[in-house]
DNA sequence: AGAAGAAAGTTGGAGATCAAACCATTGCTG
DNA sequence: CAGCAATGGTTTGATCTCCAACTTTCTTCT
């Protein structure tokens, strides 16, 4: 568990990541966007490192949790969801079931459409991941701070919700 | 803000997106990470839509920009100021030489380094894709709200400051 | 000075992701 | 009911990114 250090702001820090000070970021400063991004690329990475060991990313968990969620779900639904290209998750499901995580099946109705479930291991490592992921998520409340939880949750959602 | 309820957002709406309600997010639901992934690749795609006609990414427009605003920076500061690996660097980099939209250049004093710079046609794209951010992040901070706009981006400063 | 270690970049291999073009099936409409 | 638009999925090709291992060039330590 990294210990915190209050005063390594994004910027103009003699952090972990060596003596990058005096670095001039002009513009991307007071960009919203750019910074939304520095903090899903650490937010991402530090997942990886609770995870560490399974292969698999925060698209491909949540896909996983989706389809744990919701059995029986179709892909298209299931792309609409995790905010994927549908060929993405055409890939991702090869993955998974080629791993033995998730079951595609073919059903009396529809010719065209595949319904998703996890197999017993695909549970097992669901399981398991959600532990990380809850780790990772109370450091990541912890950072933020309990008091602005609610409302910075908010507006990422509205951000999901009305940006596109 | 107590107008904004969580299921009126991101989860369970009949948006542009088509019908996809009654999806269960499980956990996912209440974790930071996850909206906050949503959030990025929404301002992805909407920055994308912006830039339209450009082939750069978020990641390598940041790249031109900090290129531009700290002329003669090395490759490991750059990846270092944008989080990214070093590896990821030389392929952008490869590429926007090829472009002739950046120089590399070896100086007289360390023989490993290069020190990058904008061409003409850098500085012109620059500017271009600039516009495009400044366009973007306006409608970002229409959909945060003048009110809550700083402290949203100290909160996104932070995590990434801290969480890693 | 010489050896050990650190730092700058590159290479090769992999995973995610997207977009456009494409099949197959379904459902709507005249 | 015949034809055509829409829907579910796949394919192909491209981009972007990471990681681990490597080469070259400093730097440090004795």
């Amino acid at each position: 568990m990294p210990s915190l250090r209050a005063s390594d702001l994004a910027m103009n820090h003699r952090g972990p990541h060596g003596a990058d000070d005096s670095i001039n970021y002009g513009p991307l400063e007071h960009w919203v966007a750019f910074h939304l991004r520095m903090a899903q690329v650490v937010s991402f990475q530090a997942f990886a490192r609770f995870a560490h060991g399974v292969n698999l990313s925060p698209g491909r968990f949540a896909v996983l949790t989706l389809i744990g969620q919701n059995p029986g779900i179709t892909q298209t639904a299931l792309s609409r969801a995790n905010r994927n290209d549908k060929s993405t998750l055409t890939s991702a499901l090869t993955g998974l079931v080629q791993k033995k995580l998730v079951n595609r099946q073919r059903t009396e109705g529809d010719k065209r459409i595949y319904r998703l479930t996890l197999t017993p291991a695909g549970e097992r490592l669901l399981q398991r991941l959600t532990e990380c992921a809850e780790q990772h998520d109370r450091n990541l409340t912890r950072v933020i701070g309990q008091r602005d939880y609610a409302h910075f949750m908010q507006i990422l959602q509205k951000i999901a919700a009305e940006a596109g």
